[in-house]
DNA sequence: TACGATTATATCGTTCACGATACAAATTTA
DNA sequence: TAAATTTGTATCGTGAACGATATAATCGTA
């Protein structure tokens, strides 16, 4: 490759992944929809159906997020009604987020979301299941070596 | 898989996509900085520095972003002097991009950008070229099937 | 027990993304 | 040609992301 050629659209690994990246959160839109959240806010839940109560740098530590994006994120979600936000005795410094009943409740609704994703995913359709696997184990690797730092 | 576990965090495709393309974005930080400039920004002038003026719908096309993105973005760019709006004779409803003297010249200090950026990828280094051939290939596919829409 | 360092969260400012809407120019159609 | 439609940009509002900074609580150590 020419060294000008390093720089021709096509020849970037970073575009194809910040286009599926806003492609896949896109085809999110309309499901989570449905149940008024965004593609942050159901990953936050996602967590919480998963691990219960959890403070503010475990969801970060989970989802690679700070707190700066979280804090705000988490105040509207807990505006909705979805969760609470609550100050640790034992650690002042911490907040302990956890599920309201609505926000437990609304696990039941998402259960539809992954099936209708995959089932998109297929609609578009040339990805074998063994692509698939090959793909998540590189975005794992790269996720791993660059959440490191 | 239970029908429950298609809601843990490590069996969606969606969230390792989501954490490697911010993760990415991120790792371009502080060699955009050097240019004064955004990866957004970035992925602009790599279009221009590669075919020439581009209406704002041309650029929107293969950057696959939408308008209420670019105005705004190429306006910050204009009024950093890195490229021109100019809205066409023929066609007085398109706007011509066209990068200025300071925007072409900025092509010679980005070349060693997608260096670096590879230097550090192969740093976390686990990829072989194989793999990451393979990646690149399913994520054209996806953004093919997702783009089409 | 002071006190410097660390930790956990929050705030602020800027820049995306993007849905919804607006609007003028151009094109199509009746 | 007049009216309806489409096209190309722009505007507005909301919600992320994230660098930089702030602040209070806790911990480690002299």
């Amino acid at each position: 490759m020419k060294h000008e050629e390093l720089l021709y659209l096509e020849n970037q690994l970073c575009f194809p992944l910040y286009a599926a990246s806003r492609l896949t959160t896109q085809m999110y839109g309309p499901l989570l929809h449905e149940l008024d959240i965004t593609y942050p806010q159901y990953l936050v839940l996602l967590v919480l159906w998963q691990r219960g109560a959890l403070s503010v740098t475990e969801i970060g530590g989970l989802l690679l997020l700070d707190t700066n994006t979280l804090t705000p994120l988490l105040k509207r979600m807990e505006e909705k009604g979805l969760l609470v936000r609550l100050r640790s005795k034992e650690d002042a410094r911490s907040v302990l987020v956890s599920l309201s009943p609505a926000g437990q409740q609304l696990k039941e609704k998402a259960l539809c979301v992954p099936m209708q994703v995959i089932a998109n995913f297929q609609a578009g359709g040339t990805l074998t299941h063994e692509e698939v696997v090959a793909f998540k184990a590189t975005l794992h690797k790269i996720v791993g070596a660059l959440a490191a730092e």
